[in-house]
DNA sequence: GTCTATATCATGATAGAC
DNA sequence: GTCTATCATGATATAGAC
């Protein structure tokens, strides 16, 4: 063993920054406030990670990259069971979105806090990682997306698109807000206990994802309408 | 008049701050850059506004009250029409969320830059203007789920506000993400100019929220089936 | 690998002249 | 109402001893 203290260093860093960085995002999070937290030296972070923001990415790496695979070992199973068939689009949401709040149960994966920090860094103006997540899980969201493709073939890819944006949006936010719930209802959510509130969120959130994306076409201009329009401007 | 200089110099801090906020986040903009950029003195802010806290507070104020007036307003017109009938859960949906993305279209009430901040701003971390908005607007979220709870007697309260919640969530980050649909996406959404993209864009957002919102109720364990996993566990 | 000490700079806020 | 000058603090990052 080369210093095995190393590696828990490391560790405590990056499960204080987690946190931290859930608690007041990243601009709002100091290097001082994470060492300190951690019980490590200030200069423990540019030795371990280089810079803040490599923190940050590795943060998310360290997560998302367990996510990603388990995410798409449930879609190859799943295809390998239907064979020629097309899958449900229950099936791939839940591949996907339900993978993605089962992990919410697992503390040693992160638990509720990561899911959240994930949640809320979709719509953070933190370019940077942003665009790290962007360009490292961009085959996942392909997969999914050519998934979705196949199994509703009457449905415009755009359109796929757009509500697979919706259903992201709605995730997001409804973890990101597990306290944010006051904004929408001062009354407490029924569920007594956390564990309860987290079994429910599932299958309500699937209710709605999928009420969402089978929903009816919304109908837009046609082009004869369009033409008409264009006909009262001149 | 009193000096009309001091108008303008406290409309082109909070115009500034409005974009700066978005583009970079609450803890990501410095007074330096908003008084720069808005070319007013650095102790402008603290002259006009207090703190940088009062600041934000006042970016939000500025829009909002508008907008739940308007909000309130659509939603009081529609029950005087509909006289003891109940609402159609559509038109409520439409006063609450197409209310606020018509409000896009308006440049002198924000635009698509406001709409941006406040979907970011319901996912952040900044504690001090997320409690400002509860409290502040918490009788027009009042009135809306009222309005709800009507307009669907047989779906459970509880299950209205999650879905409340859940429509939020889309929404938010429908919006936030108009430039992060990179991430669902590598292709082009098909529109070509933006007028365009966001004309459709409430069409295709009501679509997916009306479906969710009417869609099955999820199954949750019944209190035998509880019985059952507590024999298990016994 | 880990620490102390420090360099360098940006932050929010204010005092006081005009 | 607006300015300059400045305070006190906290930020990221690094040099160099151990």
């Amino acid at each position: 063993m080369v210093e095995v203290r190393s590696i828990d260093t490391r560790e405590r860093i990056l499960d204080t920054a987690e946190r931290l960085f859930m608690a007041h995002g990243y601009e709002g999070t100091s290097m001082r406030q994470i060492t300190s937290e951690a019980a490590v030296n200030l200069a423990a972070v540019n030795y371990h990670f280089g810079s803040k923001e490599s923190l940050m990415e590795e943060v998310f790496r360290r997560r998302l990259d367990w996510l990603s695979e388990e995410r798409l070992r449930a879609l190859d199973e799943m295809e390998a069971q239907a064979g020629d068939k097309p899958l449900k689009p229950s099936q791939i949401v839940d591949a996907f979105f339900g993978t993605l709040l089962r992990m919410a149960e697992d503390e040693n994966r992160g638990g509720m806090n990561f899911l959240r920090l994930l949640g809320r860094t979709m719509t953070e103006p933190s370019e940077f990682i942003r665009a790290f997540l962007a360009h490292r899980y961009v085959h996942v969201m392909d997969r999914f997306k050519e998934a979705l493709f196949k199994a509703l073939p009457d449905v415009p890819k755009a359109e796929i698109v757009w509500r697979f944006h919706f259903m992201l949006g709605a995730t997001s936010y409804a973890i990101a807000g597990t306290d944010t719930l006051r904004l929408v209802t001062d009354w407490q959510i029924e569920a007594a206990d956390k564990e309860d509130r987290l079994d429910r969120l599932l299958p309500r959130l699937m209710s709605f994802l999928l009420g969402g994306l089978r929903a009816p076409l919304p109908q837009f201009d046609t082009p004869e309408s369009q033409e008409e329009r264009a006909a009262k401007a001149a």
